[in-house]
Formats: structure tokens, sequence, C-alpha cells
DNA sequence: ATGGATGCAAACCATTTGCAGTGTA
DNA sequence: TACACTGCAAATGGTTTGCATCCAT
């Protein structure tokens, strides 16, 4: 659902990160992107997986799995939430709103006022009824991004 | 990490909404909440349980995530995300944001330039790097909340 | 007293990993 | 050709469930 152009333009994107990157260029990881390039709906692993099952049958999810993680480490794909493995609770519910470190998935609450009363677009309205409104920050917390640093200057 | 008023006006909340449904109110589900409401950083079920141990050594991890999931149903508390069991994936890596249905975890993008912009306050700078921002609306999708209706009005 | 709540153990299911064979650079 | 990549199958680990027992109402 996303146009022809836009799709082209991340599939040469993909290319160049790959070849800069020095990772092999395999048929399993270009139709993995492309999958998931072309989707506007955040599909989860199974769902790209019998997508691409469709261009390459003998296909398996770990190898799906596998890409999908790469591409996340070359910066070609994000998560959708603050991480990955288990639940996190919470019982603050005062309207709140969060730094989230997308390495280690830290979340640290703050409060602000005026990111309580942001107005709800018209688009937004028309997708359902909104109970609260949440500003994420995402990067890195302080802890992970000295260990970031450290990697980088090994680099060098 | 959590003060002690608050803390107090949380457990009788708790105490209110459970008689309130006709739910039993439990040892267990006294400490499971009070060891939710009193932290501050987004504790998974393990942890939640290493620290009701303390207090109830007999208690079981399936107890607690039962006890987790009927206080998450009764509005006590939030889970962190968008949703809980697989990872999904995006490759829009242009700034945007979320309509996020809290029921089944359906999320939908769209974009805002005046979000985009948001201002860093000094509090998040502190925490770590920001990369990006995202604003989530989290309520019920049309679909959900069509069904919710339905289930209400049986209740009559 | 009695039906909902708990604890135990086994089941479940998304995700990961070891390894031998395969294909890209 | 060499080494990274893939597919298979088995392991892992968070979460859920069936069932007998227990306890809050």
């Amino acid at each position: 659902m996303v146009n022809k152009d836009e799709i082209r333009n991340r599939m040469d994107h993909f290319t160049d990160a790959c070849k800069q990157a020095g990772v092999k260029l395999t048929h399993q990881r270009t139709e993995v992107f492309r999958e998931v390039a072309s989707s506007r709906n955040h599909p989860d692993a199974e769902t790209i997986y019998t997508g691409v099952r469709a261009r390459i049958p003998s296909i398996s999810l770990d190898t799906v799995y596998r890409t999908l993680w790469l591409l996340n480490g070359l910066g070609l794909i994000t998560t959708l939430g603050p991480y990955r493995d288990r639940v996190r609770f919470d019982a603050n519910n005062n309207p709140h709103h969060h730094f989230i470190c997308v390495q280690c998935g830290m979340a640290e609450d703050f409060d602000n006022g005026s990111f309580d009363i942001l107005e709800i677009p018209e688009e937004v309205k028309k997708m359902g009824t909104v109970d609260t409104v949440q500003v994420s920050f995402r990067g890195l917390c302080l802890h992970c991004s000295k260990k970031e640093k450290r990697k980088n200057s090994l680099h060098i």
C-alpha cells in the first residue's frame, strides 16, 4: 500500500546499505525487505513470512527473523513499541510520557502538561475513539550511548 | 519510589474497583497491585513476582500473570507499548505517529508536521540522546469500539 | 457453603540457536 | 574457493491453561 516510487526508493537505500555494511545481498534478504517496505500496517514476522513465501516458497521462518533483526541493526527498519520480549506494566494512570531506549528497552516516565493536551487531528478521530495521548522520545539512554561510543572508537 | 500518599491513594482505588467489579479481594491480588503501584520503572511480570514473593513466598508466577491481566482489564494498570505478543516491524523511517488500539493492538500511521518538531524537555535530555519523537493516541479502534458497545448493551 | 481464586505442572507459541549444506562475492 | 548465509530441527523462555484444592464472601 506504499506507492511504487517510495518502494523503489527504499529498495535502493537497502542495496546501498548492505554494500556499505559488507553484508551479502541475497534473494531472501531482498524479498524480506521488500515485504516490509511495501506494507503500511506494521506486519509481524509470521505475516512477512507468509508474504515472502509467495515468491520464495523455500524460505524459512528463522531466516525471516534473522533478516529482520539484521535490517533493524542496519537502521533500515524499526520495531514498534518500546521493546520486544516481555510485557511491562504501569500503574501510573495519570497522563505521562516516556523516554525509551531503543537499545535496551529502558523506559522512563516524565510529566509534561503541554503534551497532555495535544490536539487530536481529524485524521486520527476517524480511526477510533482516543483515550490518552503519549509522547515518546526514542533514542539511547546514557548507559547505552556510552557503550555505543566505546564500540565506535574501536572501529577507527 | 512513589510517595506514600500516592500509593495509599492507588490502593484505595484498587479496593473500590474490585468491590465494584465483584472481584474477590485476595491477599495475592492486593500485594501484586501494591508492587506495581509502588514502582516507577515499568516492571515485567518476573520482577513483580520476585518483589511480591518477599511478602508471599508461596505465590506462583501464573497467579501474578492472571492478576496483572485482571488489573489491566479493570483499568487499574496498563501495559507499556502497543501490544504484548509479537514484535511488529516498520520500514517507514520518515517521522510519523500512531493511533493504537489498546484492545486488539492495531497500529495505524499518520503524519503530522507539528508533532515532528515537539521540543525536547530539559528533563528528557538528561535521560539520554533523542533520535525521534513519536506521538501515540491510544484508544479503541472502530472495530473494537463497536464490539465494546455491543457488550455494554447486554449488561443493562 | 460454594463458586471464584490459587498453585502446580504441563502445554503453548513466538523467537532463537547449533549445525551441516548452500550460494554469494 | 572461502566464508557468510540458509534451512532444518531442536531448544529456549515468556506466558497460558487444565485441574484439584483452597478460601473470601
